[in-house]
DNA sequence: GTGGTCTAGACCACG
DNA sequence: GTGGTCTAGACCACC
């Protein structure tokens, strides 16, 4: 369910978070569900529970998970944290377009990478 | 010439390094000027001489400047380099749309975004 | 009766606690009313028994209920502890108003969230 | 300037961020000024360099602080920020008058606590 | 030296 | 067993 990419050069704990976004997002992991505990997914990926605690923390503090002491963590994913997300993934869209045109792009070739992914149709 | 961020989580010298680049691309830089030399700019930004020494490196590595022992560091700039940085940035929005994709955005609104930096027109 | 707020961070029997405090100081329990046996309000909350009893320990020792041995737990709800209450949560106030002055918000400010709460009027 | 006291119950990283909120707030440490290092202040305090780190952490993430990595932490506090932790503080005034109301306290009695703080002129 | 991340192992409160 | 906190000690990137 989770995988840890040692080639990556970013902290473990921000590829668990970013992971477990994508599961909730998608809804691969629905509202309500117990995630796996702190220790035994440190066991699972043999690395520290500290490491996980920290993800954890991350994640509730975003608003993707709730945490009961004693009980586990649970997904929460609600509507409103839902657009929150695309607003965020758009503005960052936004900047990174900002700086195709800095670099003289074309504006078809930016059109091109839309169609590439959303397909040429009507939506 | 040269502003740093210290808001900005980024190391310095990557931040040195990238408001080079930008002057370079608009051609605010050009060929061949001569850059300002590793101490002088480090006095002037009063930080750490080394970091500047490495974000030079950076730029020399990326082919963006050359330089001239005892002489300085020099502009480089052609088409072939140009292209390749487009390439990049392309490559970087497209792994974004794709973000946009997962998370269900609409097509509509990842145009807009675009219509938004470039004006609804021709081009 | 008794509701379980999952994303309060606060501990369960804390809340149990809180709830019967509010019900018994509300009057919706009346002194010497029996209140739900340990086993039985456990299962109804589906949550440990261990719990319940924990908080019925809490509230017999704030002086909110009694326990008789094989009959069960019982409101006890005098002037004397009311009073106590009273200055409690007033104590806890004062600290709070402190915080704000500290923090340079005018009087006018604070005396308006009196207002907001008790209405403008004599009382 | 930073005091812990092992009888809170709270954890030590929590009082290590309010203790830095107060001193910044009150203007004890100004804008820019540099906070004492992880180590150093962890030595000071005989505790382990990773609960200031946390500290610190959590001071970044609301806006107190802001750290330069090989620099060290400073101060950052604008008026947007302390219009924040205002509204924060008044937000949670108010509740607390709620909870004097659902007591059945006076509007007298907390009004008076009021003018204790604050004293009974026009302000 | 400074912040950022991670490991190994521990203790506590909670359920 | 589960989350939350803390310690001791380590390594890395940055300045």
């Amino acid at each position: 369910m989770i995988l840890i990419d040692y080639n990556d050069k970013r902290p473990i704990y921000e590829q668990v978070v970013e992971r477990f976004q994508t599961l909730i997002i998608n809804g691969a992991l629905e509202p309500n569900e117990k995630i796996p505990s702190v220790r035994s997914l440190a066991i699972q990926l043999s690395i520290n529970p500290n490491t996980i605690q920290r993800a954890y923390m991350e994640l509730e503090r975003e608003g993707f998970i709730y945490s009961i002491k004693g009980r586990g963590n649970f997904v929460r994913m609600d509507d409103q944290l839902m657009e929150k997300q695309k607003e965020k993934c758009l503005g960052e869209l936004k900047q990174r377009i900002q700086m195709c045109q800095d670099l003289g792009i074309e504006k078809e070739r930016v059109l091109s990478k839309v169609f590439d992914v959303y397909g040429e149709g009507e939506s």
